[in-house]
DNA sequence: CAGTGGTCTAGACCACACA
DNA sequence: GTGTGGTCTAGACCACTGC
């Protein structure tokens, strides 16, 4: 008796992995059944679920009741991607960080927000525009827009203090957010509070935030030149 | 008896994800053992394990062996970011996708490339690059470099027909890579390809690709202007 | 309607990490 | 050592969904 007597969830999960690689079940392959397999491989049901189901949240396998599980066509890869707090990123690193209030402005929002982020038109925000500072040089500028309506306690923060979002992600964690990032080129304006050159490129996130389905803050950043954001799978 | 004579794992993620989010069980804490939870929850441990599974998954909470589970300090958000192949990217957004082939030379690596991904030195590599087209209009430029050595097949293949990041998913799909996103300023030949203007703002992507620990394909992707990469949580 | 995955249970043993 | 999480088991019932 070789007898590994233990059959972990893991062992499970490369042997399927294995013969999908092998090609010894191809895309679009529909494989046995939890029961079949949970014999196959001599161990519980409850086993064979749990590697068939993480296989499935990676985007492996497809599983659905009564039709079984089928090996995916078009195996999409995709990498968890952090999005630290700015000041978490440059202590992390090693570095002093900085904050700098920049602006804070209380105004109607501009139609291009609402439409953004689904508010009613003019309706009140509080813009407020930080500057984040890593040893000294310029790391990150914010500018970010919070409705009063759906979090008056804004109004009443000093926020030369704290910065927007060490404050939102303590008092009033989103529960739902998009983000995107792409490559924009710096203004005037934003090339002296980032030491760049005008015409650089920078990378720019957007992140809009909602608390139960309310829409909260948006945000626009811009990153130093040759930042990098990156990850691994 | 009000019995929901069922209480699932969801039920229990919610109730500890709530005390969590109305300060009962403020960052820091360390939360009560899985047997105690159980009996407070009235339902098997195995339910209380899994949602605290799943909670620290999300990295909403921290948990330790004989340390027990505590409320994490600084919730790191983190999204999931597809990373789709090109041809279905633009497929998918109905635009039609057209691949052409600009190069395809053998060489010795240089020395930037065998430092990055861990070649040896002068190891010969099949340096292609390609244009992914949507539409007729350019998406994406692509360098691409890949060891011969571990992975001689490649010699073989008819890339003027097959895109290499599908032949190698195909063929030989990663276990392990790095993908890192960053904003350039492309030069006169990238922008001649891309139909964009000098100087003008790409997002790149990097990404190194390993086999079972060997390094086996290295990729400088640039995008098209305004491409946006997006995502949610 | 019937088959498949989804989940719960109760009990057990194991492995790690702190004291 | 000893307590906590990590996992396996065997059995059960449920819920969705394709036929």
């Amino acid at each position: 008796m070789s007898q590994a007597h233990k059959v972990t969830y893991r062992d499970v999960k490369d042997q399927i992995l294995g013969r999908i690689c092998d090609k010894s079940w191809p895309a679009g392959t529909l494989l046995p059944g939890e029961v079949e397999l949970a014999s196959q491989f001599g161990c519980a049901r409850a086993t064979v679920n749990r590697a068939m189901r993480e296989l499935a949240e990676e985007g492996i396998i497809d599983r659905k009741r009564k039709a079984g599980t089928r090996v995916v066509n078009a195996p999409r890869r995709h990498i968890k991607l952090e999005i630290p707090l700015v000041s978490q990123e440059i202590e992390q690193s090693g570095a002093v960080y900085r904050y700098a209030l920049v602006s804070r402005t209380l105004v109607a929002a501009p139609s291009w927000l609402s439409a953004r982020i689904g508010l009613e038109p003019e309706a009140e925000v509080l813009n407020l525009q930080t500057m984040h500072y890593a040893n000294n040089a310029p790391f990150q500028f914010e500018d970010r827009w919070i409705s009063t309506k759906n979090l008056p306690a804004v109004l009443e923060v000093d926020f030369s203090k704290v910065c927007p979002e060490e404050w939102l992600q303590a008092e009033a964690p989103c529960t739902q957010a998009d983000v995107s990032f792409t490559a924009a080129t710096v203004d005037v304006r934003m090339a002296r509070f980032m030491s760049m050159v005008v015409g650089e490129a920078a990378l720019t996130t957007d992140l809009t935030a909602w608390v139960d389905n309310q829409p909260l803050t948006f945000a626009q950043k811009t990153f130093a030149g040759g930042y990098r954001l990156s990850s691994n799978f």
